[in-house]
Order: structure tokens, then C-alpha cells, then sequence
DNA sequence: TCTGGGGTCCTAGGACCC
DNA sequence: TCTGGGGTCCTAGGACCC
């Protein structure tokens, strides 16, 4: 049997454990660069703010003092989570953290797990001070249904046990496919054209209907709500397959030097976090789009993905990174938004030594194998000349790079094409 | 004017090889 | 005339998730 734990409004709820003055007021947390709602307290959701609502429209609709809102702090959330899964471990046989406010409980072997998972929420609370929902089922998709179900119920004991078929079977009824985990938007419109509304219709579907419609992953979503467990917990973290660095910018961008800017500013967190991890790339994607709403006005995507000499070193990923995208550079667009994606990361210890370097040390021989390696990729000459120049403060705030991180990084490798 | 950022998985189709 | 067929790898794009 599983559970599945997550904190209610959790960026809300982080923000209110360390600022009491928060509670019971409306609050929203903000995207980067304040762009859009992404956490609403349920008084800010009775006053009809929506999920990804852009802020900006918001806060006109609201009087002064109204609705109260924070920028977010990835790095609070991120030990609040912790907390959550310290004060878990201790109570169940096993947790799988499945996203930042989530975690799957193994309930094998415990018993009256209503009451169980009632103590659990008490335990988090007290500990942790993040209010949580607890749903209970077979498999992990009928645990987060229950979730689900939990939550919606505000009066309730934030709990709610799947466990019994015939409950599910009457839940199934009145529950829209829609709302079950991995069947979104597309897949529910899918559903739809054929007749299925309720989840009880959507297991009448034949399975090699299911499958045609909505491949395997779909096939498996429908074993899993007939309680045939298609998702054990996995207590080992999945290997990273990726990383990303993308921002929108703040003013659209029609010059190059800041497209450039930006990009090694993207690549030089890219680095950080690739350190971070332990990791190093063996290939890069970089990209460049304009503003994919507004109308009327010429549009542009374009994106390039190369394999790299396996490396983590700021310069070279940097050097990479604006040659790339020098290469997607056309004039006479206003840029919105761009983006250095890592890809094929592999354990820093199944690479020889010699292929990564630290971030100190001396730089000039690693310009050039920066150099060296950017025109290996894009061709002789694609860069001629390399220069060590002070980064604007503008595009590190813009790639959330702290100042701390600023004077250690110091100067950054400048490239023209 | 202003509309986030970071992930994973699946499938189809082309290139290439034998 | 009859232009196979299976396998692998890569990429683009779609869909989903938080």
C-alpha cells in the first residue's frame, strides 16, 4: 500500500513558517523575475487568482494590501523539503521524494492507516510547520488520487483512504479522467472524442483502444486505477539526464551582445550546477525564440544540440554555448527568451580525470582549450579572438546568479564571431 | 510593457548498415 | 520488370509532470 504526502500550498507554506504575519492572509509566491503566480494559499485561491496567472494582471485587480506576495526562494523551499523527509523516514518503512512538496510512503505492513496517516500530517506539522494532505491507495496512482481528493475536501481531516475497491469504484464515477495523474489536457480531449468522460468509462476502453490513443504510457495509467501496481517506489534517485539554464528576459533583446551576455551567463550556472552535481556534459543544446504570444509581429525559433568532449569547465561550456548561439543569431528579431540545456551528463568519476578541470586554477591554458574545442565544432576561425571581460550585473541577477557567486566566478570568457 | 523554469518519457521518421 | 527487411541510432516533436 502507498501513500502519498504533499504540502499544501508548499512554497506558500514555506514562506509562512518563517513570516507569521503571513497566516491567513492571501499570499501568492512568484516565477522568476516575478512573472507569473506559481503558489497560491487558499485565500488567495477564494479571491480568484489562477495557477500561472502573470502577475502583472494580478496585481491590478487587487486593492493594496489585499493579496500578499513573495518572490521565490528555491533555496528555503528546498530545506523545508528535507525537513519533511527527515521527520517522514522515521515513520514509515520507506520514502521515495518524488518532487520538491511530494513524497510516496511505503505503508506495507502498517496498519489502521487512517489514523496512522492522521498522526503522520500532526508529526510534519509540528516539525516541519508545513500543513500537508495525505491520500492512501494500491498504487501510486490511486494514492495520488486520493491526494487529490483530500485536498479538496478543506473541512476534512486532510486524509483520504483508497484502499477499499468498492469506495473507488463509486469515486470513479463522479471523478473526471481528467483528473488523474498523467492524463492531461491532449489525452482528456483525446478521451473526450470517443465518449470517455468519467475515470469509470475511461477503464471500460479496451486496452489496445488505450493504447493507440494514448500509448503505453496511458495502458499503464489504466492498470494502475484498476489497482495493479505498475510504479513501484524507487528508493534510489534516478540518475540526472539533463540541466537547464533558461530565463526570459525582462526587455526583449535585438542586439547580439546581449543574447551573448545572457548565453554565458546561462552557461556559466549550467557549469556551477553541473559541479554541483557531480557531473559533467557530454553534450549541449542551446537555443533562441521570440515571443511566442505576441501577434503580428515576425516570429523565430531556432535551437542547435552538439556533443561535447565530456567537460564540465565554465569556459569551455561558455565558449560552447555563445558560439552555438551565434550560429542561431539572426538580426532583426526581438528576442524574448533563451536557453543552455546539458545533456548526456554522466558521474564525474566514470570520466578520466583529465577532462574536467576546476573552477580555479589558471585560466589561460583552458581559454584555449576552449578555443580549441569550439572552432573542433563549428569550424576554424568561428572564434578569433578571447578575452577575459567583467560579466554585467544585469545578466548575472537575470540568470539568478547571487553576487557571492559573482566574485568567486570573477571574470567571464568573452568570444566574438 | 508585462505571460516561469526545469524536468522525464514516448513515438515517428529518417539515416545508415548489413 | 521485380528495388527486401531488419536492426540501430539519432532527432524532432508531443505530452505530461511539478
Amino acid at each position: 500500500m502507498f501513500a502519498l504526502i504533499d504540502g499544501n500550498s508548499f512554497y506558500c507554506s514555506c514562506e509562512r513558517a518563517f513570516d507569521p504575519t503571513l497566516r491567513r492572509k492571501a499570499l501568492v509566491v512568484l516565477s522568476n523575475n516575478d512573472g507569473c503566480v506559481i503558489a497560491r494559499t487558499h485565500e488567495a485561491k477564494d479571491l480568484g487568482v489562477k495557477m500561472g496567472e502573470p502577475w502583472h494582471l494580478v496585481q491590478k485587480r487587487y486593492p493594496a494590501g489585499q493579496l500578499a506576495w513573495r518572490s521565490s526562494n528555491y533555496g528555503l523551499y528546498g530545506d523545508m523539503s528535507r525537513r519533511m523527509f527527515v521527520v517522514l523516514r522515521d515513520l514509515v518503512p520507506s520514502v521515495e521524494p518524488y518532487s520538491i512538496d511530494e513524497m510516496f510512503l511505503d505503508m506495507t505492513g502498517l496498519d489502521d492507516l487512517h489514523s496512522r496517516s492522521v498522526d503522520i500530517r500532526a508529526r510534519v506539522l509540528r516539525a516541519a510547520k508545513i500543513p500537508t494532505c495525505v491520500g492512501i491507495g494500491p498504487t501510486k496512482t490511486i494514492a495520488k488520487l486520493a491526494n487529490a481528493v483530500a485536498k479538496k475536501d478543506r473541512a476534512g481531516s486532510g486524509v483520504c483512504d483508497l484502499s477499499d475497491v468498492r469506495v473507488r469504484e463509486a469515486l470513479y464515477q463522479t471523478m473526471a479522467a481528467g483528473e488523474v495523474w498523467g492524463i492531461g489536457g491532449a489525452s482528456a480531449a483525446k478521451l473526450e472524442r470517443i465518449g470517455v468522460k468519467s475515470i469509470a468509462q475511461f477503464l471500460e476502453v479496451p486496452g489496445p483502444l488505450v493504447r493507440a490513443q494514448l500509448s503505453v504510457v496511458g495502458e499503464r495509467v489504466q492498470r494502475e486505477l484498476r489497482g495493479d501496481s505498475c510504479l513501484p517506489l524507487s528508493l534510489l534517485p534516478a540518475r540526472r539526464k539533463s540541466l537547464a539554464v533558461t530565463r526570459s528576459f525582462g526587455q526583449r533583446v535585438s542586439e547580439w551582445p546581449q543574447m551573448e551576455q545572457a548565453l554565458a551567463a546561462y552557461a556559466t550556472r549550467a557549469a556551477e550546477k553541473l559541479r554541483g552535481h557531480q557531473l559533467v556534459a557530454s553534450a549541449m543544446q542551446v537555443f533562441v525564440m521570440t515571443n511566442r504570444f505576441s501577434k503580428g509581429e515576425p516570429s523565430y525559433a531556432n535551437q542547435v544540440t552538439f556533443a561535447l568532449r565530456p567537460t564540465n569547465d565554465t569556459f569551455e561550456l561558455v565558449a560552447m554555448a555563445v558560439a552555438a548561439g551565434r550560429r542561431l543569431w539572426r538580426d532583426g528579431f526581438r528576442y524574448q527568451k533563451s536557453g543552455v540545456v546539458l545533456i548526456d551528463l554522466v558521474p564525474r568519476e566514470e570520466c578520466p580525470p583529465d577532462l574536467f578541470a576546476e573552477t580555479d586554477g589558471d585560466r589561460a591554458p583552458r581559454i584555449m582549450t576552449a578555443l580549441d574545442a569550439v572552432n573542433r565544432r563549428f569550424g576554424r576561425g568561428t572564434l578569433r579572438q578571447a578575452s577575459l571581460v567583467q560579466t554585467p550585473a544585469w545578466s548575472m541577477r537575470r540568470a539568478n546568479i547571487s553576487p557571492s557567486y559573482t566574485t568567486r566566478v570573477g571574470d567571464m570568457l568573452k568570444v566574438r564571431s
